[in-house]
DNA sequence: TTGTTGATTTCGCAA
DNA sequence: TTGCGAAGTCAACAA
């Protein structure tokens, strides 16, 4: 990785046109010809940069980087006040956790906490417009589709309607409701599914890890 | 902005548990505190982060960067291979050109793209679930909500469809009638589109932008 | 390769 | 401040 402190002005063309007017900045360029173009403040968002696979070309005073689509990234040097380069070898990588992915794993689990007397059919319930995150049979035997997200939007209930419409299509499974479940329901989201007959729950992921330690701890 | 180049592990505890095992790595400092997390590849987003406001301690051997919610950054600090100060001063920013704003502006001086005789009624019409971007006249008088979007994906369809079950609910208004307007338009967002009687039409961006020039040159 | 969805999304605007 | 939609979104994963 080359660190490359410079009074810089840089122009982007390619989705769109950006332009950045003369100041010192941080020019990051990266192993695999990648280039950031950092300020000293926002996000971790650089002002600009050029994604790879792309490649850089050094002009004296001007860099170009220019990808296979033919965006360009166009860095007119001032001044150069640093230039560092430094082996930092390939990196081992990230573990997460806490995710969708998760909580879904941790409520098919526990669908008990939808309801009593539920169970699980099955996670990633196959459809022919995508997967139904749980598939369940409520206390009655009733089917019920439940859409799971982290934080519940109008998408996420449009999605669970597309389900819905076209699981109750399927005289073998119909009536099928729908439980619109997610760490947070926004109040529009919460309006739309309720007004469609939705039900929502919002989930506590921490007590869902909870019941989840509880498991563990009968053993 | 300060630049250090270290063997370390880092681990991120809040929003969700993260952690990168040792490896060498660019921490950068900004001036507002937050803290970057950089391997040599990847896209511009750091491996771990902490966005600002937050607040750096720097323990011997080891960084804890906390923000208000509590949430975590700790870098265990095994070797530092570099350390550098510099003084970027404040960023005069970015400006931008051709995004969706652009294109409503443009459509709204052109809306004769759509059809001969199409008048603007409004930009930005209200209606109590957000503003339609353009409402219109078609030729013969009719009303017709345009959705524009730089990319037209099912989202956008679904959108309008919201806005069209409403505004035709206006006995003063209806039949609305409804246009969705992309500069790109995803073959699914089409079918469902046409399917629920939208009209698609793709926008030429540089066609616009061509006769807004020619209008200026009238001049 | 293409499409879909999530993200510690970030960012900007408006109410 | 909060909420919502767009982003040069990026990135992971499935079809």
């Amino acid at each position: 990785m080359r660190l490359v402190v410079a009074r810089c002005s840089v122009d982007y063309v390619g989705r769109l046109t950006a332009h950045l007017p003369l100041a010192t900045r941080l020019l990051m360029i990266k192993a695999d010809g990648s280039v950031l173009v950092h300020s000293d403040g926002g996000s971790y968002k650089p002002l600009n940069w050029m994604s790879p696979p792309c490649r850089l070309v050094e002009e004296p005073g001007r860099w170009v980087v220019e990808n296979k689509a033919g965006e360009q990234l166009l860095i007119t040097l001032d001044e150069v006040l640093s230039d560092q380069q430094h082996d930092l070898g390939v990196d081992p990588g990230l573990t997460k956790d806490g995710v969708e992915a998760h909580l879904q794993v941790l409520l098919a689990e526990h669908v008990a906490t939808l309801g009593e007397g539920w169970s699980l059919v099955r996670r990633e319930y196959p459809t022919p417009i995508g997967p139904v995150d749980l598939m369940c049979r409520d206390g009655r035997g009733g089917s019920v589709a439940v859409e799971i997200k982290r934080r519940g939007e109008i998408d996420g209930v449009e999605q669970l309607t597309r389900y819905l419409e076209l699981l109750n299509r399927d005289p073998l499974l119909a009536p099928v409701t729908g439980v619109f479940a997610a760490q947070q329901i926004k109040p529009q989201a919460r309006t739309l599914a309720e007004d469609r007959g939705i039900r929502c729950v919002v989930l506590d992921y921490d007590e869902l890890r909870g019941r989840e330690s509880d498991a563990f701890r009968l053993f």
